[in-house]
DNA sequence: ATTTTAAGTGTAATATTAACACTTACCGGG
DNA sequence: CCCGGTAAGTGTTAATATTACACTTAAAAT
């Protein structure tokens, strides 16, 4: 069919490419791996790879990303389509990247290690092939802008987190230190926290207790106008 | 070159749509036009293309503009990637869609007759083909935050514009009356519009003042770490 | 001169944000 | 068992930003 109207126009190869989040140690890090095959054999990458005749973009970044990870029901949102004709030397590639968040309970679940992932830092970030420094950059401000005005914060963090913990996690997103009071005033004064009867001791001996994000109420607050904001 | 390496690899048509905004008599409009190719000849569309082996996207979406409207120097930013198997019946294509924002003084150069293209209120929108539809509501929901977060506004105004028919525009954008005295004081108070010494009459016997945007006061503004919010 | 129309102007009330320091709970070691 | 260390938890005040609101003015048209 494609041939009967179109067949007199350009045809592209096109890629997907994940930015994968992750927050551990008190930093935002990325998960990068040495690419598998040539053109730029072994050095150091996003995830992605070439979608497929049948599948969306959105199924492309799926499957890829849990062909590559083991990964799955991870947050994903389409970034940027990257068409530079020579941004790969090896052919024309358009290629659309994509974000992922990974939550705290599935970064230390041995994925990384089997698949040859690793979790850098991003201030530790090598040189990546091609554009994919740009498309790092590009997911930062993403994930800044985005963070503070959605709760996709809690993407990044186990189900059950401190506020401590959360407050840590902003101040890595937003790379900016935040006051300890007005932070959990805030956070709690939206009304879509619920606070658990343990407390997480990991953190001190204290301990603090532990909350979860409830959706269903963030839901009712955005359908009466509520909009969030860090 | 592609050849050697990707080639077990599918391909796929890239096209460019153009989500074309104009303001004109207190409105929103976008520009559209009945397709000229099958299939959907003569249906109503977005202005779009096929992207060439030998430019990028960004290139891309500048030539469709120019060869569709004839409009040159146009602020244009992508948008979104649509990239459904079955988006298009006659084909596999991955659609980058663009946004571009016409400014005031080149809205009646005249150019839409001679292209055969139709401005049309965006609640008057007729069905579009495909997903153009769904593009331009993305398109919408984008201008809505960028206008609110950037000054983009005076891409759709002519150089020089009073401060009611910026009222107008931002009312007309966001969809929402707003304060004549809080709208002045605020924009006033932003610093980066140049008053000049004459008045617009078109719009009232008293006549408005004419002011025109400092884009590198605006860019010294930001430096100072200042943003815009409206 | 009078009418008409949109432009232009200030202030007070309210809500939001920012700054800031001490107490508490708990564990571990002496 | 008590003492020290550590992160968690807690309120108030000042500063700033936002909202609400109504009359005067300039100039053209009659």
């Amino acid at each position: 069919m494609a041939e009967t109207f179109y067949k007199e126009h350009s045809k592209f190869h096109v890629a997907v490419d994940c930015i994968i989040f992750g927050f551990d140690d008190g930093m935002l890090k990325l998960l990068i791996h040495k690419r598998k095959f040539e053109p730029f054999l072994d050095h150091w990458s996003l995830f992605g790879g070439f979608l497929r005749s049948d599948e969306s973009l959105d199924d492309g970044a799926r499957r890829i990303l849990f062909e590559l990870t083991g990964l799955e029901n991870i947050y994903l949102e389409q970034l940027y389509a990257h068409g530079e004709p020579m941004r790969d030397p090896a052919g024309r590639v358009v290629s659309v990247s994509y974000v992922a968040l990974i939550p705290g309970h599935k970064y230390h679940s041995g994925f990384s290690e089997q698949y040859d992932a690793v979790w850098i830092p991003l201030n530790m970030m090598p040189d990546l092939i091609m554009d994919h420094n740009d498309m790092v950059e590009r997911g930062l401000k993403w994930l800044r802008r985005r963070a503070s005005t959605r709760p996709i914060g809690f993407e990044l963090l186990p189900e059950e987190f401190t506020i401590p913990r959360l407050q840590n996690l902003y101040e890595a997103i937003l790379g900016e230190k935040l006051d300890k009071r007005n932070f959990r005033k805030k956070l709690l004064s939206m009304d879509f926290l619920k606070k658990l009867e343990e407390k997480d001791k990991t953190g001190s001996r204290k301990g603090a207790y532990l909350y979860k994000f409830d959706q269903q109420m963030y839901n009712k607050l955005v359908d009466n106008g509520f909009s969030f904001t860090i």
